[in-house]
DNA sequence: AGATTCGGCGT
DNA sequence: ACGCCGAATCT
């Protein structure tokens, strides 16, 4: 029989189990694999000790992620120990400050790590139903639910007055929004307009098209598109674009000075040290 | 078909 | 060295 390892899983909602199995043969003997499933009612009850078959494992992150959504944050979940590792928010292993090699690759968004607002309001009922025992009844299995949860229609408001800092709690910069861009609902300031824009930006990777009905002009609360942000439809000219570009390449410009700075600074550093090194 | 298991690609 | 997921194998 297979040697399996079934525990509570803390760090998840409850209900949340994990299993390790370790492999017996091949190459790979005695690795492990690590499983999550959903406790399913019949164990609850202890009336039965199969598996569920709406009790399906999830194999990996990206695959758990996914069906979790938006509803828990796995950005420090370690998969493996199915425990929160608050040291290790994006799953970089530490590597030397401002090291060029660490900004030269990747270009990958994380898009699992949730916003610091809670987006499902306790006011809203959650879909506590479950359909046991009638054959019928398909129990309804995965994706709908990340997608489905209930929102608060106007929960960018509750970004506003966010800023982001340096380490040294210095306030940046702000974003300059371009004109032409102008906030759908309660609340019009650039603040929030951007708050929605980035959001969006972050949460998906589908185009941003601002709120198309001019229906939500009048009555929001009937018409708004709720997977867009609080933005009225906008259009986006050549000429935005090569603005754009031109801060880009200021950016890289200003980046590239930093960097050589930064470089130079380190060398003499590691120079003096070594000269008094010698010396001792 | 669904569950279990190991290989092997990509990083 | 390891996470992730395809697919072969098992029930």
């Amino acid at each position: 029989m297979m040697e399996k390892k079934r525990t509570e899983c803390p760090a998840l909602p409850p209900g949340w189990r994990k299993e390790e199995v370790i492999r017996k043969s091949g190459l790979s003997a005695g690795k492990s694999d690590v499983y999550y499933y959903r406790q399913c009612m019949a164990q609850r009850n202890r009336q039965n000790s199969d598996p569920s078959p709406s009790g399906k494992k999830f194999r990996s992150k990206p695959q758990l992620s996914r069906y979790l959504g938006n509803t828990v944050d796995l950005g420090c979940f370690d998969f493996r120990t199915g425990k929160m590792m608050p040291g290790k928010l994006q799953k970089n292993k530490q590597r030397l400050r401002n090291d060029p090699l660490s900004l030269a690759k990747g270009g990958k968004v994380d898009l699992n790590t949730a916003l610091p607002i809670r987006q499902t309001a306790p006011i809203f009922k959650q879909p506590v139903t479950k359909v046991t025992s009638h054959p019928s009844n398909k129990v309804k299995t995965d994706l709908q639910r990340s997608s489905e949860q209930p929102r608060q229609l106007f929960w960018e408001r509750r970004l506003k007055g966010l800023r982001s800092s340096d380490i040294t709690e210095e306030v940046l910069q702000t974003l300059d929004l371009p004109k032409g861009l102008q906030s759908v609902g309660p609340d019009s300031s650039d603040d929030t307009l951007l708050s929605a824009i980035a959001s969006a930006l972050h949460m998906s990777s589908a185009p941003i098209t601002g709120q198309m009905s001019v229906a939500a002009e009048k009555s929001p609360v009937v018409w708004l598109n709720t997977s867009q942000p609080l933005c009225r439809a906008f259009n986006v000219t050549d000429q935005h674009i090569r603005e754009q570009e031109l801060k880009v390449h200021q950016a890289r410009r200003s980046l590239e000075e930093a960097l050589m700075a930064d470089g130079l600074a380190r060398a003499t550093e590691n120079t003096r040290e070594l000269l008094e090194g010698n010396k001792a």
